[in-house]
DNA sequence: GGCATTTTCCCTATTTGTTGGGATTGCTGG
DNA sequence: CCAGCAATCCCAACAAATAGGGAAAATGCC
């Protein structure tokens, strides 16, 4: 995974705000360059999308949501080869960020945007569908109260389930992600953007 | 409400993406230009908030409902003189921005961007401000360490003192900041900058 | 020199979390 | 059908943090 100068991306966001934001933090760090902008995946637009040859795709998820429900396609990685990265700016409910190769949010820091893009070439390459995503349903929701300051018997009464059961979860969290501290899950918890920052107190 | 050039913008966004979209949006319109960046509305920057001669403040509403919640202040109008614009990313709910002069989509276009800021300096008013309790240099030391994770016991090794007076000072910082949760500590040190993600995993 | 604040130290009791076992049920893929 | 996993529950022993008091130096300001 060395660093190629100027890796392409092609930007499918409709938010000119965001199109310049990303321009500007490529610019600030190099490595990456946006070669394409599209504002949607009209039919017009798709077959340029075909002719773009591009490293990376960034997608706003609004975007997509919208064109699956016209084109009828259910994945993302249907429209192209490229690692295919989404855009977050709101919490994406469900499991829908699964598509993508990575999720960047808006809130990222630099540094961690082009971390998350790097990723997403290399896990792109090796894998096409991979996860890397160990936590089950139930211990993400158990690792979201945890990074919000609940305490077990809280997290217990919310899910109606024994204190011991959310200890448990607890263990196999701490097990599964290598994180034995409150401090570190909450980060863990935001970087994976689990939870807000406004959602702690 | 001539069209002066460059009117002094502030941004608090802690989206880099954000601030630099909108610095692109900016440069591609002049009219305003960007004089400040701040990432949040923390005690510590909040001096360097009064001290900035901006004639529009734009923030991002996550932001400031955090800040409601630390400093106990209710309205956006208390931090400063200027016009306050919301930079809107998901959908607000109920009337919260009522409290500004106006609020811009990240989905809007950039000749709509321009026309809320000439609105927003045209229609608004002013407020006093108040103070707040700062923590001492030492407990800031001290909670830069919990929000890392440490134990009690290491933070007492690594400043060679009791592990009584690291408790006392933990209590003092929780009723200063009326924080009691690690989670919330953890989020409040890196929302003032205390601490990087990268340095508590 | 007073006065406020910070920093330091100490105690007991209680609450909360962690560790390291074990166990049952139900579902799913091979 | 069986192995594996997710989700549930239980216990005991131990570790850590919190909640309450109190107090004594050191610092710095008026």
């Amino acid at each position: 995974m060395k660093s190629e100068s100027n890796r392409k991306v092609l930007l499918i966001v409709p938010s000119r705000i965001m199109v310049r934001g990303i321009e500007g933090v490529f610019s600030d760090l190099g490595e990456f360059k946006v070669e394409g902008i599209l504002s949607d995946i009209s039919r017009t637009s798709e077959a340029r999308l075909k002719n773009i040859d591009a490293d990376i795709i960034i997608i706003d998820p609004v975007v997509f949501d919208y064109a699956t429900r016209q084109s009828g396609r259910s994945k993302i990685s249907e429209y192209s080869d490229a690692a295919v990265v989404a855009l977050q700016t709101v919490t994406m409910e469900d499991d829908s960020w699964k598509q993508y190769d990575e999720v960047i949010n808006i809130y990222d820091a630099p540094a961690d945007i082009i971390r998350k893009l790097r990723s997403a070439l290399s896990s792109h390459q090796e894998s096409p569908a991979t996860d890397s995503h160990e936590l089950s349903s139930r211990e993400k929701e158990i690792l979201i109260c945890v990074a919000k300051g609940m305490l077990n018997k809280e997290i217990a009464d919310l899910y109606n389930i024994s204190i011991y059961t959310v200890i448990t979860h607890r263990k196999n969290i701490t097990r599964k992600t290598g994180i034995k501290t409150v401090a570190g899950l909450t980060v863990y918890a935001l970087l994976n953007n689990l939870i807000d920052s406004s959602s702690v107190e």
